[in-house]
DNA sequence: TAATTATATTGCAATATTACGATAAGTCTT
DNA sequence: AAGACTTATCGTAATATTGCAATATAATTA
């Protein structure tokens, strides 16, 4: 095995869970938050700013940006990246929903 | 290799990822969901309801208590499951700021 | 055009995850 | 205690992820 059945989920849970997979690395979340604070997109900045060799840090960038939460632009001899706006309040907003439905305590355990 | 390395990441960012990923799984959203929404907890409702084996519930129930998020609570012979308010409180906040501290599109890409 | 610089890709080894059958461990009923 | 029932754990096979050196690709500069 060691395959996710995807069929029997619905495309919503799909696709938070590979949204959520996506920045599920301390790596990657590294990586977002360089982005977020500097506001501005950046390039090989990261490779110097976190530990990992520079084949690791692009192998990170380019699972972001196959998710959809980050998106770069050639910037004459390097690249410059940042956040996708669109996909970035999309997960603002599920994440949002599933983390907000929760009505605390009550009844349980 | 195939090892994270842990040890260059902040806390914060080791702790985050580590929520995330124990999220990050179709079948595990599919669980916080079902909990979330029958406010009361469960137990092997779910091996009924999610298209799984029992075992493969069993072992997606572990790694969410272990990454803090759930309880469990043995009620006679089944075992009753719940959020743990106190780290999905602070995943909703942890989460929050990050998502939050997007300012919109601005000057990039 | 050649050298330089920046990023991407490839190939690999180590480790982790996913799923499940089989089986163990625990609780309840009779 | 014996059986029924629920959940956990073990063992295993398939697949995925992580990290890096080496190399390829692309743009800029000399």
């Amino acid at each position: 095995m060691g395959l996710t059945k995807t069929e029997i989920f619905t495309d919503e849970q799909n696709q938070l869970s590979q949204l959520l997979k996506a920045m599920a690395h301390p790596a990657r979340i590294a990586i977002l938050q360089r982005i977020l604070k500097s506001n501005t997109c950046i390039c090989g900045d990261l490779v110097e700013e976190l530990g990992l060799a520079q084949a690791t840090i692009s192998q990170h960038l380019k699972e972001l940006k196959n998710a959809g939460i980050i998106q770069g632009t050639i910037e004459g001899v390097s690249v410059c990246y940042c956040i996708n706006p669109i996909v970035w309040k999309q997960l603002e907003l599920q994440l949002g929903a599933f983390l907000g439905s929760y009505k605390g305590e009550a009844n349980c355990c």
